[in-house]
DNA sequence: GAGTTTGAAACT
DNA sequence: CAGTTTCAAACTC
């Protein structure tokens, strides 16, 4: 049972925090429960606000709002129960509020024994000075920006991702929300079920570094590229024989990692085939009037063939001698 | 440190 | 949505 949490949160990403006290969990996404719930948030100061002034539309009632929140005297970075610090996250408006936390990330960290905070776009890097030139640091070029940060000690020049500068700010995460509302969701996503470090949410793209420099998000995150990728002559998969095991720190040898071959071989096209093999035979069965009990076997069996033949094309693939 | 390469983000 | 341009980081020398 789910018990009712605390959130805090920067809603205006200019360091103003709301805390929502002691949510229920119908108001905030199930799998971000899930998550919260693992990280001990510490206790709202007493200046701070109830669930009351959290304002769901996130915009015509911002600027008061945050105006009215902005001096909770909360620290800016909190410690979990496991020792780890991390930022307040980040978010522009209040209605992102589960794209402005960051729970996954505070969580994997933890687990990790990492104390570097929450996650950078580059998942393995600490927090660290961009050098951006031209962008003003108000796109996703921008690491800072693009992390929910502010710049502080960068190289940047004609910087406008400042405290000094709130409302281009502002603006700016508004149109990078507009053009992808998932803008400021972690990239490297959790899949502990599958007892997976991570994935790629969105796959790389990458074309002429083998998925093996550091230009490849997935070899960054060190995690193989998966089916999700449209790389093209990938090595960052688990029999690559440019890839040694040794190649990245694996503190659980247990842990399974995917390899990419086989998952290439389960393309859309695939699944499409499957399925319309499956309907295929609950049309015949419906036609021919068997039982419930008869479709199904007719169906499993046809499961069973599309089945083989899939691990048949992924044997053949790696040229493994599949013996029936 | 300058120049080149790379791939994500932004734009058309 | 595909192709092109822009951008900043990664990389090489």
């Amino acid at each position: 049972m789910l018990q009712p949490v605390q959130v805090v949160c920067d809603v205006t990403g200019g360091g103003q925090v709301v805390v929502l006290n002691h949510c229920s969990p119908d108001q905030i996404p199930h799998s971000l429960m899930m998550d919260l719930n693992t990280v001990s948030l510490p206790k709202p100061s007493e200046q701070s606000c109830s669930t009351e002034d959290y304002s769901p539309t996130g915009k015509a009632s911002d600027a008061g709002h945050s105006e009215k929140i902005a001096s909770t005297g909360l620290p800016q970075t909190h410690k979990t129960s496991a020792g780890v610090t991390f930022n307040l996250a980040p978010g522009p408006y209040a209605s992102q509020l589960h794209q402005a936390l960051c729970p996954t990330q505070i969580v994997e960290l933890e687990e990790e024994g990492q104390t570097k905070g929450r996650r950078r776009v580059k998942w393995d890097k600490s927090k660290r000075p961009c050098n951006c030139t031209k962008s003003q640091c108000l796109k996703l070029y921008c690491e800072c920006f693009a992390n929910g940060d502010v710049c502080n000690n960068c190289k940047c020049l004609n910087c406008y991702n400042n405290t000094e500068h709130n409302l281009e700010r502002s603006q700016a995460i508004k149109a990078c929300l507009d053009r992808n509302p998932g803008a400021f969701r972690p990239k490297i996503g959790s899949r502990k079920q599958g007892n997976v470090k991570g994935c790629h949410t969105k796959g790389c793209n990458c074309k002429r570094s083998g998925c093996l420099k550091n230009y490849c998000e997935c070899y960054e995150a060190k995690i193989m590229c998966t089916s999700t990728c449209k790389c093209v002559g990938c090595r960052n998969y688990e029999e690559s024989p440019s890839k040694k095991s040794s190649e990245w720190d694996r503190p659980d040898s247990s842990i399974f990692y995917p390899t990419r071959s086989p998952l290439v071989c389960i393309t859309p096209d695939v699944v499409e085939a499957t399925c319309g093999c499956l309907l295929a035979q609950a049309e015949e069965a419906e036609k021919e009037g068997y039982t419930s009990a008869h479709a199904e076997r007719m169906i499993l069996e046809e499961f069973g063939q599309c089945l083989n033949q899939i691990v048949r094309s992924i044997f053949k693939s790696s040229s493994v001698q599949f013996n029936e």
